[in-house]
DNA sequence: ACCTGAACACCGTTCAAGT
DNA sequence: ACCTGAACACCGTTCAAGT
């Protein structure tokens, strides 16, 4: 990559350059959008888009930069507000419905992740982000009195993080089907999870043994 | 496609190219693996193996009814047997166990599927089956008393499902990171979810016990 | 009928040549 | 410095020619 001058341009470039590669990912998904197409939607030469991406892998570690970034900004709104269960609720809610726009172009990052180590180590990076800003949350509403305090918040942002992402891929694969019923499943997992018990006494109690096999 | 003259031969020729194909697929992913490297795995010519598959879609196609069918085998497994959280944890720990040699298949599977509507189509079939066939184990544990009566079992499977898919995601993304942490959340929250609550006192629930094996 | 392998249109990427 | 666009090696797919 030869050197570039003027540091504003090739950030603006690079823009450019990621904006229409997302309009043609989405469109046609990574591998099947060609360089010529990127490059036609961003109204430059093969040569041109080269001097500022080395690959078409760099233009899709970009993306999934663009896509961590709103994902926190979401997450941290999260933790603003008061109460937890209903902001997670209204965060799916919000993912789930905008489904066919951004899925496809998660999953095809997804699935270079699990070929290209750099973009794997970002992916790790920004779920582990996501988790520790809802675990603080969760922290959060412990000290307020809003969340059950007898669970550890980790543990507890570990389990809603990995059914929200569960959630969002399952509402992906099965486009056309009715999403509410996903979200009233999630809200009364998250209640059920993080609802504050009323508290006597703290007895652990033993599990149930099974005795009876049919 | 040319006509097949020998239906038992062009069943042999389509294994070994699935074969074949999932070898160099696992190895370099679907996009990444060409035509040439197939034909030499599979020791044929690219004219012979057009013969049988008409684009390298049918083979991602056949390769995912292969996984389908897998899967629900071991689906299958956990209606049979008693303990429907403890089968449930181990089929877990053995999806996840095996996490970088099936994941990378599936997470090109699933990128297909968002562009591929024939293979959405039966990614959801597929999705839809393990739910039916969980939700069905779930309402015999209610009715051997196994299970938490007052729950919906299809809601119940419809959690567990996603929760799982969440799960095998995760841990194929985090590649190196210690499965158990994930395993031991799950294995909470589907206790949480199944086990029958005491009827008479409504008091609170033991929290998470750390490890017991039967 | 079954297979080979050169050929075709196109892909991601490079680089000599323009301004 | 910045860009163009032909050229390169290679891709998925086809098809005339062999057996």
């Amino acid at each position: 990559m030869a050197r570039l001058a003027d540091p504003a341009l090739a950030e603006r470039r690079r823009r450019e350059i990621v904006e229409a590669a997302m309009g043609c990912f989405r469109r046609r998904g990574f591998h099947q959008a060609s360089m010529q197409e990127i490059c036609a939607a961003a109204g430059m030469s093969p040569g041109a888009l080269y001097r500022y991406f080395p690959s078409k892998s760099d233009i899709i570690l970009a993306i999934a930069e663009v896509h961590h970034r709103d994902a926190e900004d979401l997450i941290a709104g999260i933790a603003n507000g008061a109460d937890v269960t209903e902001n997670l609720v209204a965060l799916v809610r919000d993912v789930v419905g905008r489904c066919g726009e951004d899925q496809p172009l998660t999953a095809d990052v997804l699935a270079e992740a699990m070929r290209d180590p750099e973009l794997a180590r970002r992916f790790s990076d920004h779920v582990q982000h996501k988790q520790r800003r809802l675990g603080a949350a969760i922290a959060a509403g412990q000290r307020r009195g809003s969340v059950e305090a007898g669970i550890d918040p980790d543990t507890a942002a570990r389990l809603v993080t990995v059914l929200m992402d569960g959630l969002i891929l399952r509402a992906a694969v099965m486009r056309e089907k009715d999403p509410e019923i996903l979200i009233a499943a999630f809200r009364a997992f998250v209640e059920r999870l993080l609802k504050p018990a009323p508290k006597e006494v703290p007895g652990p109690q033993s599990r149930v043994s099974k005795t009876s096999k049919s």
